[in-house]
RNA sequence: CGGGGUGUGGCGCAGCUUGGUAGCGCACCUGCUUUGGGAGCAGGGGGUCGGAGGUUCGAAUCCUCUCACCCCGACCA
């Protein structure tokens, strides 16, 4: 492609909305602009990118034995209010009505209607497993768009769903994809990392997140994952071995009342009691969280040592909205000021405890009465609980689940996920088969998906400098850039001329800056939009018969003979991530 | 939805406090010169100052309402 022929926008500055760098580069550099927010146009280059990330998708999915199809963006409200998701969708889902009133939602996700698809005509056991994909735009009405394409309110989303007629057929086709998707980040040159995940509104037995990870602040996934081993969990999820697993007395001694002035803090708590009473640790507290969960009260008690988790401790509660509550609310449940909560006579509230806390024994509670501790609170005879499960948060330096290594917790961005569905949706909504003895049975379904819009900009903000963008070869827009730094010189003009035909009949995707612009100008244009390779003629260097071949991500320059230059270019880009 | 902020030419901004009829850099067009990391000179085009109403002889500037956008939070691929 000549540059003449294109669109390609560059800018000198980034517009003030753009937060990201990934964000920035991708409009300075002429990729994307913004209609409104969270709708972007993908500009020639970005188109690009597109379709190459879109081609490496397919091809793995048609070779993980999924076939395409394409769903309809819209869809009538009927179909969602069937499984339900019409209603708990809420806000988030675009909805619209037609002339006549009936009522239509722009998809944000396509479970129901493929389920609808296949609930009449999928009947028999023998047609399965059938795994279904779509690359299609997606309509989410976030409350917040942000971050240029990471969080928009139109996106381009690759779906797939699997249908099984068991669970071990079902587990199969989920490690399918795994697989398909671990080699389509690869190929995309994408360090990628497959990590549990909190199944949230999707429902279902299982799920996982794929995750590139970033330095910048653009991950807005937290995960932990062990330096040893493969174990990686996102945040929501991840759990972790105690290391120092606390002495449990082996007798309970009596409830004891202490006065504790003004000592609100844990740390403050043990570091008075330490004074007074000695051989007091964290470990023995338990701190007492109020929350407030869709306007009542309830309680978590957590070691003091401990973070709470609060996804794990919501998946407890099922609360649609959990917060910590308010001092209004805490002095109303306790009778005191923030910082003296305990379990020990609090009546009428749900109260949440993690598991570590059921094993111990004569531990440290506030008194809810103001600068008062209990010592030597037991479970059950002191105090109740509603339940128990783990609701406590991993941090970097917890010893890891399943090995000896130590979790490492980084910033990233969630580029695809998968979800082992089980058969919620086909029973919601009557999708069925025939199993080999006739009977009725709902599928066993997976869903799974990857962002095709947002992993290219995940891909820049992984790889970028201060230039600009660094494109891995495979979802770059093109290949290679020739920039002859004087278009209207004959011998240059006809040099890059050549080169370009040359590298474009053998199927390289090359740009020609065929400006009239200065050097300057267009060497900076090619750093900012990234292209792999590079190839610069100028009138010295041709004298001799050479043009300089570079690769954006390095400063070397070779000088190449011009009848070498083609070798030359798929050497490099052979080397090449 | 709560808190904070911004709307002035395609992009980045000044002007607003103290009203007097719009300016700078980049980009764009023409010409000449220049030509290896965002050139120089000269000339030029483009803005109902987000919108509506009000105050005033006069409003980008003051007041009221409204819309859009951005940041922090809750939500999420």
């Amino acid at each position: 492609m000549r540059w003449t022929q294109t669109y390609i926008p560059t800018l000198r500055d980034a517009p003030a909305e753009a937060e990201l760098i990934s964000h920035k580069l991708l409009v300075r550099a002429g990729y994307i602009r913004r209609l409104a927010s969270g709708i972007y146009l993908y500009l020639p280059l970005m188109q690009r990118v597109i379709q190459k990330f879109s081609q490496i998708v397919r091809e793995e999915m048609d070779a993980a034995g999924a076939v395409e199809i394409t769903m309809s963006a819209l869809a009538p409200a009927e179909v969602w209010q069937k499984s339900g998701r019409y209603e708990t969708a809420g806000r988030e889902q675009m909805r619209l009505k037609d002339r006549h009133g009936r009522d239509y939602v722009l998809n944000g996700t396509h479970e129901e209607v493929i389920t609808s698809l296949v609930a009449g005509e999928l009947k028999s056991y023998k047609q399965l497993p059938l795994n279904m994909y779509q690359i299609q735009i997606k309509f989410r009405d976030e409350i917040r768009p942000r971050f240029g394409l990471m969080r928009g309110r139109e996106f381009i989303m690759k779906d797939a769903y699997s249908f099984d007629a068991d669970v071990e057929s079902h587990r199969l086709s989920y490690q399918k994809m795994v697989d398909a998707y671990f080699k389509i980040f690869k190929r995309a040159g994408l360090d990628s990392r497959m990590v549990e995940s909190d199944t949230g509104a999707m429902g279902g037995e299982s799920a996982h997140e794929f995750i590139v990870i970033v330095d910048t602040s653009a991950g807005e996934e937290y995960l932990s994952f062990c330096d040893t081993c493969e174990c990686a969990a996102n945040r929501e999820k991840a759990t972790f071995r105690d290391e120092n697993p606390p002495t449990i007395d082996t007798e309970t001694k009596d409830l004891e009342k202490v006065t504790t002035p003004n000592v609100t803090s844990i740390e403050q708590v043990t570091k008075f009691l330490k004074a007074k009473f000695l051989k007091v640790d964290a470990q023995r507290l338990v701190k007492t969280l109020i929350y407030n969960a869709d306007g009542k009260p309830v309680v978590a008690l957590i070691r003091g040592d401990r973070e709470l988790n609060e996804t794990k401790f919501n998946n407890l509660v099922h609360a649609v909205e959990l917060e910590l509550a308010d001092e209004e609310m805490v002095r109303k449940v306790t009778g005191a000021p923030v910082g003296f909560a305990g379990p020990v006579g609090l009546k009428d509230i749900p109260i949440y405890a993690d598991n570590e806390v059921l094993a111990l024994k004569n531990i440290i509670v506030g008194a809810n009465e103001n600068d008062t501790h209990y010592l030597n609170a037991n479970l059950d005879r002191d105090f109740t609980i509603t339940e128990s499960g783990d609701i406590i948060a991993a941090s970097e330096g917890d010893l890891c689940p399943k090995c000896e290594g130590r979790l490492m917790c980084k910033k990233g961005i969630e580029v695809g996920n998968t979800f082992m569905l089980g058969t919620k949706y086909s029973e919601s909504m009557g999708a069925k088969f025939l199993d080999n003895n006739g009977k009725e049975k709902p599928f066993f379904m997976g869903s799974y998906g990857i962002g095709i819009t947002r992993t290219p900009q995940a891909a820049v903000e992984r790889y970028h400098d201060d230039s600009g963008i660094i494109w891995p070869k495979n979802i770059a827009p093109y290949q290679v850039e020739i920039v002859p730094l004087n278009y209207k010189q004959d011998p240059l003009r006809e040099a890059a001329d050549s080169i370009y035909a040359e590298l474009t009949a053998a199927g390289i995707d090359t740009l020609l800056d065929d400006r009239a612009d200065r050097a300057g100008v267009k060497l900076n244009d090619a750093d900012l939009i990234g292209c792999p390779v590079r190839i610069t003629i100028g009138a010295k260097s041709l004298d001799a018969g050479n043009v300089e071949l570079k690769a954006r991500n390095s400063s070397d320059v070779q000088l190449v003979q011009v009848s070498e230059i083609h070798e030359a270019v798929k050497a490099m880009l052979e080397t090449l991530k």
